[in-house]
DNA sequence: GCGTTCATGTAACCTGTTACATGATTCT
DNA sequence: AGAATCATGTAACAGGTTACATGAACGC
């Protein structure tokens, strides 16, 4: 339930309406957590059911009004207290390693090639984050934290940039020719062993 | 959809039930993709309904009779056809780095705790992998995806772990007291510029 | 006696994605 | 002229979690 909570740490930085929050999520908060602006209004309607959020009607002139929230004590205590649960760590799940574990079944064409585009994506991220880390100067406590975060990031992408190379050429048909592509008739017929 | 695929693959090696395919979960293939019994309950019974996969029952004495499900070549051509389908990288997504961007409204005796903790897990995951990393002699093609995908997996330990390190000394006491615990007042108010 | 394993499923609920809907303004 | 931005939402669906339900066998 980090969502709801991923919206109270935003608005700790001052009142937003949906669409700000929207947009805060496809930027800075985006990378630790996403959500679309469907989610965020549905969100929003029930934090303000609860009593964590009020909100506040701002009129504009032509184009729509906005819809101001801000937290209250009672949304501060909730913060609070989701900070003393413990957070578990959500492992590694992912659809091209599905694929890798199902080798052979695979068009291993098809596979090399998305293989290249996710390495290119993982090199794009680690060049802007490092940039971003790069520029850094935390001075406030929040600072530190954000900075913390990048930090993590950037070593995710580094090691899955690293691990695509390594993989590409693991699976490089010179490297390939020395690995049978078929299962062992016995492996295939009745319930597996592990 | 990749609970589908992930299904098809591990039904790939011979005929399970959906008991099996649980504990499969649980166990091997659970490191790159995961689901309760009801979920792969839920999806069998459509991809029977689709013909990817076909059941037979097998009476038992003594306890409840198993359904061992096997693919079709239509399955395996949906697969196939998956395969070929780009497979875009999940990005970050994390309870605890929420928490570290609202560092300002935690409360940072927990937090540190539960650094503690999961920098413990990711030891713990990490010597795991590299124990089974060290065993494995792949011959087949498809025990070489899986130890990519073990590979992948121990970077991923390794680097968490790290970083818990570097953060928890990041976020000590001496550290701490070098940064303001509040944000400046004019960032408190009106919508925030970034 | 009590918990675990084996083996099937259902039901309610929560979360996340995609598409639909409206309508003025501003940029190219 | 057409696309993007501002700003709100709803509806339908897909995916995932938790709890409920049953019942024999086996180990401690």
């Amino acid at each position: 339930m980090a969502l709801r909570d991923a919206i109270l740490v935003s608005l700790g930085d001052g009142p937003m309406s949906g669409y700000d929050l929207a947009k805060h999520f496809d930027e800075t908060i985006g990378f630790f957590w996403r959500a679309t602006h469907s989610q965020i209004y549905r969100e929003l309607a029930k934090l303000k059911d609860r009593g964590l959020v009020t909100s506040e009607h701002v009129p504009q002139s032509g184009r729509p009004n906005r819809i101001l929230y801000s937290v209250t004590d009672k949304g501060r205590e909730a913060l609070l207290e989701w900070s003393r649960q413990p957070a578990a760590a959500d492992p590694v799940k992912d659809d091209f390693l599905v694929r890798l574990y199902g080798l052979e079944h695979m068009d291993m064409d098809a596979l090399l090639e998305h293989l290249n585009q996710r390495l290119e994506g993982h090199r794009e991220r680690l060049a802007k984050f490092s940039r971003i880390a790069a520029e850094a100067r935390p001075r406030t406590l929040g600072e530190l934290g954000r900075l913390r975060g990048l930090e993590i990031g950037l070593r995710y992408e580094r090691e899955w940039a690293q691990w695509c190379e390594e993989t590409l050429q693991a699976l490089s048909p010179e490297n390939i020719a020395r690995f049978d592509t078929v299962v062992p008739l016995d492996n295939k017929k009745g319930r597996p062993k592990q």
